[in-house]
DNA sequence: TAAAAAATTTAGACTTGTCTAAAAAATTAT
DNA sequence: ATAATTTTTTAGACAAGTCTAAATTTTTTA
C-alpha cells in the first residue's frame, strides 16, 4: 500500500489537476505546506510507483491508478465529514482537519459500510460530490454566484474556499446549502453583490461572491 | 503530541502492565513484533518525554502522563469497535484492525461525541470496559470459567484471547457475551468441560475454557 | 535573443524508527 | 561462587521523508 505521506501528495496532485492540467512542482510545496525539494523527490517515488506521469521540469499528471487511489482518499473524506456533521453534529467548518485522519483509514469494506451507514449520501457538507467506490460521481454543475445577473436567481450548492473563516461568514450570513438566492442588485463600484436570502437582504464582497457556488 | 509509534509502545506497556508491573524490553518487542534493540531505543525518547519510568536493564513502567495517554488510545479503540460492530454491523472478530489503526485519531472532541452518539457504552465487543473521557472505568470483576466447579453458573463477559481464530471459534459454539453458562461436567483426564447453553452442550478444551471470562 | 528571473532539481544533511552484530549486564545453573 | 545462558544495551547502518544551499533548466523580459 501507500504511504501517508504518498496518499496525501496523491491528493493534492489531484485537486490541483482540476485548474491546471499539468500540475507543478511549486504547487505542490504550496499546497502541502512543504520545499519543491521535498516535492521533486517524492514525484520521483510516486512515478517509480507508475501513480503519476512525471517529466522533470514539465509538471505531473496523475496515472489511471494514481487518480483511483486519489478518488478513494477523497470518497473517505467526503463520507467521513458527512458522517461527522450528520450524525456526530458537528458544524461545516469544523469537520476538515478531523476528516483529513479518518481518510486515510485504510479498510474498503469500512468505507462502503459508513457509505451505507448513511444511505449513500451525494454531497458532503460543503456540497462536494462524494465519489461512489469505484470513484464515479456526477461532477457538479455549479457556478459562482457572481455568474449571476440582477433578478436572477440560483440555490447555494457548494463552496470554492473551505476555510473555517469563510464558511463560519456564510453561517453567519443565512448563506448556507441549499439556501435560495436572488441578486437584487450589484454595486457599479466594486462588483459587490446584494443578495435576497430568505426575506432579508445580504451584502457580499465580489471576492466571497466569487467563492460561493450555486446551481441555478 | 505523540507519534503513531510512541503510541503504540505506549499501548502495549499499559497491556503488558496488567500481568507484570515491570515491563520488560522483551516483552515489549514480543507485543510489538519488533526488536529488543528497536524498543531499547523508543524506550529513551518516552523516557525523555516522561512517559515512562525507565531504568537500564530494570524494566518499566507508566507514569501517570503515560498512563493517561495510554487510558485514552484504548478508549478510542474500544468506542469504535463498539461503532463498527454495533452501528456498521461488522462482527467482533473482524474489528480489531480497523480500531487499530482507526484508535489514533486525535480529536478529543470527536472521541467524546462518538461516545454520546453510542449513548456511552460501558463495553466494547469483547466485553472490555470502555474507559471515559478521564480514563476511569470499573475493574471488570470477571473469571476464566476454570474457576467455576461442577454445576456452577455464569454469564459470559469477556474474553482474555482476542485474536479472530479464538472468537470464530466462540460464535460458532454460541458462547457470546451475555451468554448464560453452566459447567455440567469437567473431565478428570485433560481438565476439558463440557457445559451448558441454552439447553444445549458444549466440550471446550482446558485451553479455550481459561480464555473465556464470566461473572458469577 | 541574450540576460535576468523564476522554477526545478541535485547534493548533502538531519530526524524518526527500524535493523544486525557485538558488548555488557543480569540471571540461572552447576 | 563461578560459568553458562539469557536479556538488554550500544554501536553503526539504513529507509522514508524532510530540509538548505547550490546548480541547472525554463521562462520572462528588455
Amino acid at each position: 500500500m501507500n504511504t501517508l505521506a504518498e496518499e496525501n501528495y496523491l491528493k493534492s496532485i489531484y485537486h490541483l489537476s482540476l485548474n491546471d492540467s499539468n500540475v507543478s512542482t511549486n504547487q505542490i510545496a504550496a499546497a502541502l505546506n512543504t520545499k519543491a525539494a521535498s516535492v521533486t523527490d517524492m514525484l520521483k517515488k510516486l512515478a517509480d510507483k507508475e501513480l503519476i506521469n512525471y517529466a522533470k521540469y514539465q509538471g505531473v499528471t496523475l496515472t489511471s491508478a494514481g487518480e483511483k487511489v486519489a478518488l478513494h482518499i477523497i470518497r473517505k473524506h467526503r463520507l467521513w465529514e458527512y458522517f461527522l456533521v450528520e450524525k456526530l453534529h458537528f458544524k461545516w467548518d469544523e469537520v476538515h482537519d478531523m476528516a483529513e485522519e479518518m481518510e486515510h483509514i485504510s479498510s474498503v469494506e469500512l468505507t462502503d459500510r459508513l457509505d451505507k451507514f448513511m444511505d449513500y449520501p451525494k454531497h458532503d457538507p460543503h456540497g462536494d460530490p462524494i465519489p461512489d467506490r469505484d470513484g464515479k460521481f456526477k461532477k457538479n454543475e455549479l457556478q459562482p454566484i457572481t455568474a449571476l445577473q440582477v433578478n436572477e436567481s440560483g440555490i447555494i450548492s457548494g463552496v470554492r474556499d473551505h476555510s473555517a473563516l469563510f464558511l463560519q461568514y456564510l453561517e453567519k450570513q443565512q448563506l448556507t446549502i441549499g439556501k435560495k438566492i436572488k441578486v437584487t442588485e450589484i454595486i457599479e463600484y466594486d462588483q459587490s453583490m446584494i443578495l435576497e436570502v430568505e426575506q432579508t437582504k445580504i451584502h457580499i464582497s465580489r471576492e466571497a461572491a466569487k467563492n460561493l457556488l450555486i446551481v441555478i
